[in-house]
DNA sequence: AAGACAGCCAACCGCACCCTA
DNA sequence: CTAGGGTGCGGTTGGCTGTCT
């Protein structure tokens, strides 16, 4: 382990990028694609390191950023993922169209902790700041004065609620961009065999190699209501609403979660991509829209 | 006008994990 | 099985900029 080979040697740049980095970096990308980062810098002629220009490309140079200050529902979706993730900024930045991990990793440090503690919600537990204490008193075992110990409580209970999935039982939620709308309970429910909730907006913007799962979702999507076609007949920007989506267990429990996701264009188109091709058309049809 | 301070954000660092030979 | 290279991620840092005194 330890340092990385690449960021020892001396002679490399460090620092700002310039303009003209910036653009060998992007014009090589944009030409060669990137394969192995570590190569990038040579072939691209630049004297600075593989992770450094990976960097570069995935928070500043990529086509698909967004820029511009967060809007009230991404700030809303970000303080509620970090509820159920915590500082997992890298998949709360895949349920946001264009932003990257750093991104919200700095809204969050600089300006949401702050929000929150304003309205008495403390950031690390998301509850209000007096009863975080008062309900760590009635967990077994807790001695009720370590917030780190809440926190830790959390961190656990995110790893079970994000990873119900292992690759190897359900081959098509094959990677952690995926984000389950289900609430704790409803998981051990969730057959492998019919497991239709995973929205996916993740490939669409996704990083690096976003290739190896275009073809895996595996979800379908009923009663979209109206609100999402007047999403699609915008600006394609970046807007948000809300869908009623049924999920469909294994045996015959049937769930239905209101939930609201981020729709861009290609979020949306994305989100008509489905295994089942009839409903896929179906879906597309009704929306009004192309879908593939 | 200038220095102090605070906030923001780009970039770096170090670690963990994955993959392959 | 193991070592080493490559990659991704979260935490941290440092510099720039705006605001205050």
């Amino acid at each position: 382990m330890g340092r990385h080979v690449c960021c020892t040697e001396k002679k490399l740049r460090k620092g700002l990028w310039s303009p003209e980095e910036d653009d060998k970096l992007y014009n090589h990308i944009i030409r060669f694609g990137v394969g192995c980062w570590s190569s990038v810098p040579k072939l691209a002629g630049l004297q600075r390191c593989g992770k450094s220009c990976r960097l570069r490309w995935i928070n500043y140079l990529r086509p698909d950023l967004k820029r511009g200050s967060f809007s009230q529902q991404e700030e809303d979706l970000i303080i509620t993922l970090h509820s159920i993730l915590g500082n997992r900024w890298s998949q709360i930045a895949s349920q946001l169209p264009g932003r990257t991990d750093n991104e919200i990793k700095n809204f969050w440090n600089s300006t949401l902790k702050k929000k929150l503690r304003q309205r008495g919600v403390d950031p690390a537990t998301h509850k209000p700041i007096t009863n975080a204490v008062q309900s760590d008193t009635k967990k077994p075992g807790s001695d009720n004065s370590s917030v780190n110990e809440a926190l830790g409580e959390e961190k656990l209970m995110v790893k079970q609620v994000f990873n119900p999935f292992p690759e190897t039982e359900f081959q098509a939620v094959s990677d952690s961009n995926y984000i389950t709308p289900y609430p704790n309970e409803m998981l051990p429910f969730l057959g492998f065999e019919d497991y239709t909730g995973v929205l996916d907006v993740s490939d669409s913007y996704g990083y690096g190699d976003s290739s190896s799962n275009s073809n895996s979702s595996n979800w379908t999507c009923g009663n979209i209501g109206p609100e999402v076609t007047d999403v699609l007949e915008t600006d394609h920007v970046l807007n948000w609403t809300s869908a009623e989506v049924q999920l469909h267990a294994s045996g015959d429990e049937q769930f239905e979660q209101k939930i609201v996701f981020p729709c861009q264009e290609n979020a949306m188109r994305t989100l008509c991509r489905d295994p089942f091709g009839t409903s896929r058309e179906a879906l597309a049809n009704d929306l009004n829209m192309d879908y593939f």
